[in-house]
DNA sequence: AGCATAAATAATAA
DNA sequence: TTATTATTTATGCT
């Protein structure tokens, strides 16, 4: 659960000097990212969908060379070709799953108790709202204006919690604000260079001889290139494929069924909650798309696309934007971005860095997705494949080239497991039943008596109460 | 575990059983923690711009492949040039830094408290990398502005003292930046000699192909290898012989250098585990670790090949074993893995179900890592490429048939965001303000209240306790 | 041989 | 965009 990942500490000013241009911006907070690691999204699958045909068919080939394979070599070839899948696009909308969702679900609202309580302000706006400026973690609302007083604010009805408790936590009261950025520090001196080389390269010898050998990076990497090719070439083919398959959720397989137990429910829920959510939800749109589309929401590619596919051998376009073009991109860019080992955020940050605001681990999420509007989705689509070339050849030329240009390092690498002392589980266990969310002062407390990090601590309450959430999800289904 | 635990309902561990056995033993556990981390570096800039001037984007013809792969040739050229990275090692410019690097360093070790969990002390380990920028992972300290009293907050009860101590070091400030690279040492004239490249793609035929198809990526073979001598050369000298290095490049010897390696990860783990767990261990092991080479572990691919690659033309073998050929295969194992949108479970669940069981996620993760044994690796390489193969073509014909395939599971969608109504907002702020962490009964009681999954209000108390966590840091650091 | 889970990354509600 | 949730990957362990 808790995710984790930001936290980061932003140091504000480096260290090192990296010449690093100014990271004015710097993203913000953040996290940082984390090492190399791939990580696949299954989530969706892909379909093939195919679109159009076209003559490209050179990849071909791939199949053939599959049956090589056996060897490496062949692989790459094929690999992507062969798919090129288009996507079909609604993936998420599917909602076979989603069970838990009830909540927003119909039935909560219809049900009942919730009614009544009382209706508050939306609490949505404590938080933060960020601005624009990606740096600066404003604060909600209020603060804008003068001092902080913040907490205060925070809390407001809703109880946005955080302020209050600030407020209570003595220390806390600070302000909060936090700039990020706080001024460039940023140093860039020059770095030392043989100095600080060597001695990283004693620390981390021994690691990052694995990391290159073994890690992910460096295997990544190589594909790398060739993917990329293809992936031009199959872009505008789209290739041919087959149909996909409509919707293959198909149930029949439900087996597992999985969680939920309450498939209806859910399936109702999903039902209504995508009606609302996506508006028009892919299909529809097919024709009117647009137009009709809704009136208040913009439709996404990805929701455009959908369509699309059927056979025609053409391609879709709306506003004079290819879609299918975009599409292609976008699962390009995404195989390009593993194979070169880098996560979402630090392609994020490292565009921020480069090209200004905008470009949060999320935006990038959003383009893979395609969870953008067509315009907003040709917009940014050269920026990224000037970054990804880029990123490319200093690639080629070393990965520390590569580092350089991302900022971060893509070979960081994973911080070692933690190994808990039997006496601090029980401890931990102690609390946790307890208290399965413990408050920073709380989990501060902890790692002090402890000796552990505090983030360790954190992302312990996380993974247990996940452990638990998944405990309970098993025992429900069981159940019946 | 802990014993007890339980109450609610949650059920937490009950099921698996895990009480442990505690061993009592261990010493404290603590975190090994950290890593180190490695900063990037910088050093020298990279500059290179570059950009790319065309792009092509899309569409791309097949030319357009063409090109690159036109570059093949030309790529080896550049690539390891820049590298090279003569590394002295010499490291300590800063305190902080050699904390990390030390292993020998004992010293730290010595230094703290840690009687239980990690040390905390080295604060180095907090900052990390940042570099550039960015990236800071947690903690830190702020260095940046000078005085934080921020830090104090953190502290706060317990005080962690990380922040504490970190104030306290003056000098932190800096430091910890590593860069890797550094590169720039390279001349590169020498170094890649074009025939070599071919050599080694001649060698291995899955090479030469990806090689020349995506350039970039026989590029990065190259490249690979040299950094990794590099390094290993580093490492080494630290100790002492750099020998080594040179054998490795070698293949003949591989299986030492090999060894090598293998003998500081073992002994790095044993002697962390063993001893200190925490200390950064790795460090620490380098030395010892190459005399001590290992004898007991068996050497993973991963290992193993580092040492190889070197320029020799050769592959590097072992037990009759191509290793480089393993390692390709692993690394476009995972791309195509991805590429088909499937994750290391689903590969695992399926092979189990038609290869028998021995697939676990975790198998399949270690084969991707190569953190296995060449014989192990040897063995499954095939069982892994009928498998893939399969399972590309079923893509192919329809996702549908690839959910077939792999039982299930594709599909399966992310569970939706629960969103909560103002009105439940309200309650569980109220509460919240009150008590951050309600116990089970009051949880179950806030569940039924609301109308939403105890789970889902679990989670809420967790994530929100997160929350307050995290703007509780960002304060401490940022503000100046 | 793998489970359990720590750590990391992606996706999503707001 | 950000904050937060959901998923996936990696690894310690006996």
């Amino acid at each position: 659960m808790d995710g984790d990942s930001n936290d980061e500490g932003t140091v504000t000013e480096s260290l090192n000097g990296e010449t690093k241009p100014d990271p004015a911006k710097l993203a913000q907070t953040a996290i940082i990212k984390q090492d190399v690691m791939l990580s696949a999204t299954s989530t969706q699958s892909p379909l093939a969908t195919v679109s159009s045909v076209f003559t490209m068919p050179n990849i071909s080939m791939p199949t053939v060379s599959l049956a090589n394979s056996g060897g490496l070599g062949g692989l790459t070839d094929h690999l992507f070709m062969s798919h090129i899948p288009a996507d079909p696009p609604n993936a998420h909308s599917n909602s076979v799953t989603d069970t838990h969702t009830d909540k927003s679900g119909l039935g909560s609202l219809a049900s009942p108790s919730q009614l009544f309580g009382q209706p508050q302000v939306a609490a949505p706006q404590f938080f933060l709202t960020g601005n624009g400026a990606q740096q600066f973690i404003s604060i909600p609302v209020s603060l804008g204006g003068g001092g902080n007083h913040q907490i205060q604010l925070l809390t407001t009805s809703n109880g946005q919690i955080i302020a209050t408790n600030l407020g209570g936590i003595p220390g806390l009261t600070q302000p909060l604000n936090l700039n990020l950025n706080s001024g460039s520090n940023q140093a860039h001196s020059s770095t030392t260079p043989s100095s600080s080389t060597s001695s990283l390269g004693l620390t981390n010898l021994p690691q990052l001889l694995t990391a290159a050998a073994a890690g992910a990076q460096g295997q990544i990497l190589a594909v790398g290139p060739q993917v990329l090719n293809q992936l031009s070439l199959s872009h505008n083919t789209t290739s041919s494929s087959s149909s996909h398959n409509s919707q293959s959720l198909t149930n029949g397989h439900l087996s597992q069924a999985t969680t939920q137990q309450t498939a209806a429910q859910s399936a109702v829920q999903s039902a209504v909650q995508s009606a609302i959510r996506n508006a028009q939800s892919a299909k529809i749109n097919n024709q009117s798309s647009v137009s009709t589309l809704s009136e208040g929401l913009p439709p996404s590619v990805s929701q455009l696309l959908p369509n699309t596919v059927g056979n025609s051998t053409e391609s879709t376009t709306v506003d004079g934007i290819n879609l299918d073009e975009i599409k292609e991109f976008a699962k390009q860019f995404k195989i390009r971005r593993l194979s070169l080992g880098l996560t979402q955020t630090q392609v994020g940050q490292a565009l921020s860095a480069t090209e200004g605001p905008a470009y949060s681990q999320s935006a990038i999420c959003r383009f893979e997705k395609l969870d953008i509007t067509p315009k907003s989705a040709q917009k940014i689509k050269p920026v990224l494949e000037r970054w990804m070339q880029e990123a490319e050849e200093r690639y080629k030329n070393g990965i520390q080239n590569l580092t350089d240009f991302i900022g971060s390092e893509p070979s960081k690498k994973r911080k070692r497991r933690t190994s808990f002392t039997p006496q601090a589980l029980e401890v931990l266990n102690n609390f946790f039943e307890r208290n399965t969310h413990p408050s920073g002062a709380e989990m501060t407390e902890l790692s002090d008596k402890l000796n552990y990090d505090r983030e360790v601590i954190r992302v312990w309450f996380c993974n247990k109460r996940q452990a638990l959430k998944n405990t309970i999800k098993k025992l429900k289904q069981e159940t019946p």
